[in-house]
This record gives structure tokens, C-alpha cells and sequence, in this order.
DNA sequence: TCAGCAATGTACGAACCAGTACGTTAGCTA
DNA sequence: TAGCTAACGTACTGGTTCGTACATTGCTGA
């Protein structure tokens, strides 16, 4: 998530629409995936800024609008790293576990994402529906899938017909579980999924999962 | 004042402890689930008994302690599906798979479950950390999955030393994610995980997989 | 250099909403 | 059957919160 930190010259009314727009995003992301939606306030947002309310509705129109700016950011951020994967010199089964690997990277890097696609189902995808920019991006981390897959089936490497969509499916399950559930996870059964001693362990089990999926046989479908 | 269409029963003031507050309780239920907890309205609860505000605070004492009996309930649910499965006359691999079979079934049927899940994890588990029954629950599931994996560890079946709390993990992530996140992955992906026509399709990728990661043969961890 | 507009600040209002003060009644029991 | 109390209803309040009317200032182009 990009911050923006400019010396504030105190005292001085300082003209910025950019700086002042991003801002108002950073501050709003953090309180909407502090809080939720409704529990986000308007006011606490434009107090923790170098500017106040009125911005918020003069570029954003309301709350609402401002939440679905969030999440156009926000999956913005993901798609950019999924577009700088570059696996076409590995072999399948090392494309895929990085591919894996990636998104877990991702995921635990960046829990304010999970915090607001929970919320944003909570809302059953009012926003995203309502989006245009959100509507039409497609996702580069399935194109890729799709490649290693098309080439590791083609190999006779994975013996499964698997989709692609299903196979990203349960890539992200395992890693937004792990970041989306880990208090209640933690309170209930005593463990914390995020335990950085932990880390290389579940690291490990994802790709391992996977790839035991996509090579193991098993019936036809 | 007689009127004509009122109904003779309902009109009268019938006092039954029990009901009202089970009443209260379902209703309040759907409330938080539909909005989240800051987007509950008390007011609504209320509205949709057959009673009034004052007795959601008369029996349970605030919105906050409505929120908490209202997970220990839904929690009640799940642990009590749990506690009767039985699958110690299947072998282990069977025994795996039905068990994360009953796991997928529970989550696809009680969304309103998983939506107060993922409720309370935006909140950080705090309700569950401050309720006395919620802190100390085991899972019946566990146990279950403990003993499978002993004895398919001990009989070879199973390659991987694989812990029962990760296991857990894994098949739990795969089954609330379905649910959890639905909504944004069908308006992103344009797949419907919850469609009926999916549904043996996800329901036997989620046991090939957890089979899979089992009996696969991997290096040392 | 100054007009005009984009950008910003202040103060306020109307609606909402959790929680409560106070009054009432059903049904049990002595 | 009187009286007690758990169960219930009504009406209100105090604080909160989204949103806006109105005022102001910096910047830019003609």
C-alpha cells in the first residue's frame, strides 16, 4: 500500500489534491479494515489525516463511494504482484508451488486486504458489483495457472484435469483462511496460524498440498 | 376497541420466559449475520419478535452480550453435528473423507454460521475471549481427526506425520472459504462455489485433496 | 495582476440508535 | 383471593454520526 509522507509545513494551507486524495485512502483503509464498514467513522478517518471531512465527500461523494475506492486500491495492489510472477522457466510442479508460495507471501503480508474482502462479503459484493474499474479486471495469477497447468498436463506430470479456477480456488481458501480466521482459530483451538515460527511449516504444507493434489491419481470426475 | 381482523391469539399477552428469549435469540441471529455486528440494529431485532426492545435487555443485557450468546448458540450447533459422527468403523481413508464430507455439509448449511464467524474475527475474536462456555469448548472434530490419523499413521496409509490441528485447518479452510467468500470470488471469477451443480464436484475435490496431501510422499518436514 | 475556479476549512443539523426510567400485567402461591 | 414478582410494554433521552451550507484561500491562465 503506497504511504504517502510529505513534511507538513504547519500553519500553511498547502494545496494537493493528489496527496490530500491518497491520504484520505491510506487513513480510510486502515479504518474500514480496522472496524468493518459500519463500524468505520467517517469522522475518525478525517481526523487522522492532515485534512478534514469535507475532502472526503468533496472527492469521494460519501462513505460508500470511499469504501469501494478502498477496494479498487486494495485488489489493485494484488493484481500489480501477481503481473510480476515470472515462473515460464520452471518446471510445473516448481511453478506451481511458487505460485502458491506467492500468494502466501501476499496474503500474510497484506491482512488489511483479507480484513476488507471479508467485510466486502459480509456486503455480499454490493461494491464490487457496483464498480466499474472492479467489474472488468481479470486476474493474472489465473492466467498463469492456466499456463502451468495446460504445460504440466500436457507432460503427463499432473494427472488430474483440473480447472484453473478451482485450483486458485484452493490455493486462496488455505492462505485467506489462515490470515481471515486466525483469532477465532486461535481462542478456540490454542494455535496461532500466523506464528512466525510457524511460518516455513504452513508455508511448506500449501505447496505440498497442492502438488499432492495435482499429481496424486485418483478416479475420473 | 375490538377489531375485526386482528387475529384472537396473538393479541394477547402470553408470558413464556423460554420462548421470547430463544425468539429473541433467532432473530437476532439473522440481524447480526445479514449486517455484521455495527450494522445490527437492536431496534430491528426487536421490531422482529413478538416482543420489544426491553426485553433483549432484560435477558441478555446489551447488543454486545446478545452478540456473544448468539455465537455460543451457533457454536452449540456445529459442536453438537460434531460430536455425532462416527466413523470408527470405516478405514482411515474413508474416515477422513467423511469426515470432511460432514465439514463441507455444515458449512454449505449454516451460512448464517460462517458469516458470524467471519463477524467476529473482523472484532478479533473478542467475544469469544470473553465468553466463559466459547473459551473452553474443545471439538468433538479434533478428537475425531486425532484418532483417524493415528491409526492411519499406523498402519502406513498415511505417509505424512501430519498434526490433527492442521488438518483441521486445511479441510476447514476449503469449506468456509466456499461459503466465506462466495460473493467476491463469484463477482471477480464469475464462478458460483455454492452452485448446486458444483456442489459434488467441490465436494470430492475437497476429499481428493485432503486424501491426497495424506498418502502423498514427500521429503522430511 | 487579477478573475475565476479548484481546493480547503468551519460550523451545524437532522436522523439515528443504544440504552433506560417508569409503569403495567400475568400467573403463581400462601 | 390477596399479594408478590417475573415478565412485559411505552415513551423517552443523550450521545453519536453522516452529510451539508456557507465561508475562505491558494493557484493558474489570460
Amino acid at each position: 500500500m503506497t504511504s504517502v509522507e510529505e513534511p507538513a509545513r504547519p500553519g500553511e494551507r498547502i494545496r494537493d489534491a493528489a496527496r490530500t486524495r491518497a491520504e484520505i485512502l491510506d487513513v480510510a483503509t486502515q479504518e474500514f479494515a480496522r472496524a468493518g464498514y459500519d463500524g468505520a467513522r467517517v469522522d475518525e478517518i478525517a481526523a487522522r489525516t492532515r485534512t478534514t471531512k469535507r475532502m472526503i465527500y468533496y472527492y469521494f461523494g460519501g462513505k460508500e463511494q470511499l469504501f469501494t475506492a478502498v477496494l479498487e486500491r486494495a485488489y489493485g495492489v494484488i493484481r500489480r504482484a501477481e503481473q510480476q510472477l515470472d515462473v515460464d522457466h520452471l518446471d510445473p510442479v516448481a511453478a506451481i508451488r511458487r505460485l502458491a508460495e506467492l500468494t502466501f507471501d501476499h496474503h500474510e503480508q497484506h491482512p488489511d486486504f483479507i480484513r476488507l474482502v471479508s467485510i466486502e462479503n459480509i456486503h455480499e459484493a454490493h461494491h464490487i458489483a457496483g464498480s466499474e474499474k472492479l467489474g472488468k479486471i481479470g486476474s493474472p495469477a489465473l492466467d498463469v495457472i492456466r499456463r502451468i497447468l495446460a504445460s504440466g498436463q500436457e507432460s503427463g506430470l499432473f494427472t488430474a484435469d483440473v480447472d484453473a479456477v478451482d485450483l486458485h480456488a484452493m490455493i486462496s481458501s488455505f492462505c485467506f483462511f489462515r490470515v481471515s480466521n486466525r483469532h477465532t482459530f486461535g481462542a478456540l483451538f490454542g494455535r496461532d496460524l500466523l506464528d512466525p515460527a510457524q511460518r516455513a511449516h504452513y508455508r511448506t504444507m500449501l505447496g505440498d498440498m497442492v502438488i499432492a493434489y495435482l499429481t496424486a491419481e485418483r478416479a475420473a470426475d
